[in-house]
DNA sequence: CTGAAAGCGCTTACAG
DNA sequence: CTGAAAGCGCTTACAG
């Protein structure tokens, strides 16, 4: 068995408080008493149990992530910024995966009324406003990345604007016809995106048809993966005639929808979307999403919410930024 | 307050016991006192908490992943691995970010100690056996990955193996001068990279000179960005003669490396290492590291010493595949 | 099938 | 500067 606080306070002929004092940095503990405490208990291995712990002290000093696809590039860059800011706080993070196929709001609720942590970072997780509004009940502290509610402090991407931009660089370039390559068809950035898309084109008194809207038949990651930038890719080079440009929702597809490209021997101009960190190696023109930016801030506000509960609801949007280079440029 | 098992105990006209037993499904409770405890709970939005259930169950069903660089592509593959097999279990999977550089050992004692899950997970962590040893005091299930030690479970991969095998194929194929670019070169696996490197090379008694171990400037995520991998090839191109062909310590760097090629138009045949998800897609030479195998089965180990302390250590160890694309073939 | 009660390992007023 | 004691919110033998 490890050893608890009553073996340290006995080997050391002070009581449990003590010990406990000399944990928690409180009180003025004796130097000489404090020193032979933290000897005995390196000597023992022991450190107070986190879980004992925190039932006693009702204080967890942790923030809780939930992710629905850990295993995207995105979520990495959003990490990022989480950690940056929590450098140097005496805050835990901790990472829960949501599984996108089993009930998003059913899994965030069994996790926020267990009460593991001070508050939550829901991140891409696009539940419902009625959904969100269910879970105020548990009256904690819940910060939105990735997503937006006037009920929740959140950091958002204006993804109508990013669609709007990309369209309109390609139709200014004289482009006409234009598709876009879409994940699932119905995640709320998608949608956006088209909605932007659209709106560039009426600008442009250029009609919409649905037929503009290609995607993969692979699905893994909501089809934001390689192959289903190539299988979109294969599809809109057997169009007749070929369109003249390309919009691609991701830079991970884009990647695929290059190779399929280069395997045809065509070239179609294409611009994508997050700007990741290989994309400047691969010349992607692209939408340039501050993911770092989003991360750190929604961070920030969950942490602020959690020190002072009534301030004001503040929603971030960014705004996306334009980058060219090759991809669009041929 | 949210609520706790007094509320619903009392709302409901049972003992505390019967709440508990509800939401453990232990012992038989009569089915409509089950109900009635259950629609109280989720009308006051009760769970029981997780740390006063840990406390008092002395059961987790969770472990802990501990790892030193969350952003990056390798990391996400290993995930995916470990979430393939705790799918379906009720075993809870947390993860927590070990930052390199402010001792690594004192982190994870720290978190060990505390007693957060049933087991960890330790991945690419690299601690020496000298460390290792120290933590078994604590007397908790550990598993290693990308990692070696007689004394724990291990996953690792045959990383001088890699270096033999990718070599090997340059030299066969009639290059000489052959360069790689290397990471930190104190890290574990480049070491054992360039000690394959070096086994290739005298089989086929050609001499080394420390002056074919290249890195980039660059040193986020130990060196393994795209960035490094540009900035390497430069310094490459830029040696006479330019060496005949190299090998590279990551698919990432690559894309840098391929970039810098592409800019001063020159080509040189390159080999890498990790057989990344978007390596297909732009014709990666590559060495296949089996990352998602290699989480499932580090996991599966933790899962199994959890549950049997006493049987056998076990260590796997991972052979490399060479896939030959493009970039090697010119 | 259910309840009373002890106990999990801590923290923290309170008192001195 | 330190100790005795109550309490955090649960689980689980034990008894019936």
């Amino acid at each position: 068995m490890p050893p608890n606080i009553y073996d340290i306070a006995k080997k050391a002929g002070v009581s449990i408080a003590t010990v406990s004092r000399v944990f928690n940095n409180t009180n003025n503990v004796k130097e000489s008493t404090r020193q032979k405490v933290l000897t005995i208990a390196e000597e023992m291995g022991y450190h107070p149990q986190a879980y004992a712990q925190r039932l006693a002290s009702k204080k967890k000093n942790s923030i809780m992530m939930l992710v629905p696809v850990m295993s995207n590039y995105f979520f990495t860059e959003i990490l990022k910024g989480t950690q940056g800011i929590l450098k140097n706080q005496e805050i835990e993070l901790n990472i829960v995966n949501i599984n996108q196929d089993q009930g998003v709001l059913h899994q965030v609720e069994q996790i926020i009324k267990r009460r593991w942590a001070d508050g939550y970072l829901l991140a891409s997780l696009h539940l419902t406003e009625d959904e969100l509004i269910k879970l105020r009940r548990y009256n904690v502290p819940i910060s939105l990345l990735d997503d937006y509610s006037p009920n929740f402090d959140s950091v958002s991407f204006n993804n109508v604007e990013g669609g709007y931009l990309a369209v309109k660089y390609l139709l200014k370039k004289g482009f006409k016809q234009i598709v876009f390559i879409a994940g699932r068809a119905d995640s709320l950035p998608i949608v956006h995106r088209i909605d932007g898309f659209k709106k560039a084109l009426s600008e442009f008194e250029i009609p919409f048809h649905e037929t503009q809207i290609v995607t993969g038949t692979s699905m893994e990651r909501d089809g934001f993966n390689e192959k289903n930038g190539y299988e979109a890719m294969q599809k809109i080079l057997n169009m007749n005639p070929v369109p003249d440009a390309v919009f691609c929702s991701s830079d991970v597809k884009a990647v695929g929808a290059l190779k399929a490209m280069a395997d045809r021997k065509k070239q179609v101009p294409l611009i994508s979307y997050d700007n990741l960190s290989i994309s400047e190696y691969i010349g992607l023109t692209t939408i340039h999403q501050p993911m770092y930016d989003m991360g750190y801030n929604a961070t920030q506000n969950l942490i602020s919410r959690i020190n002072e509960e009534n301030s004001e609801i503040c929603n971030d949007i960014h705004s996306p930024e334009l980058i060219i280079r090759s991809s669009s440029e041929i």
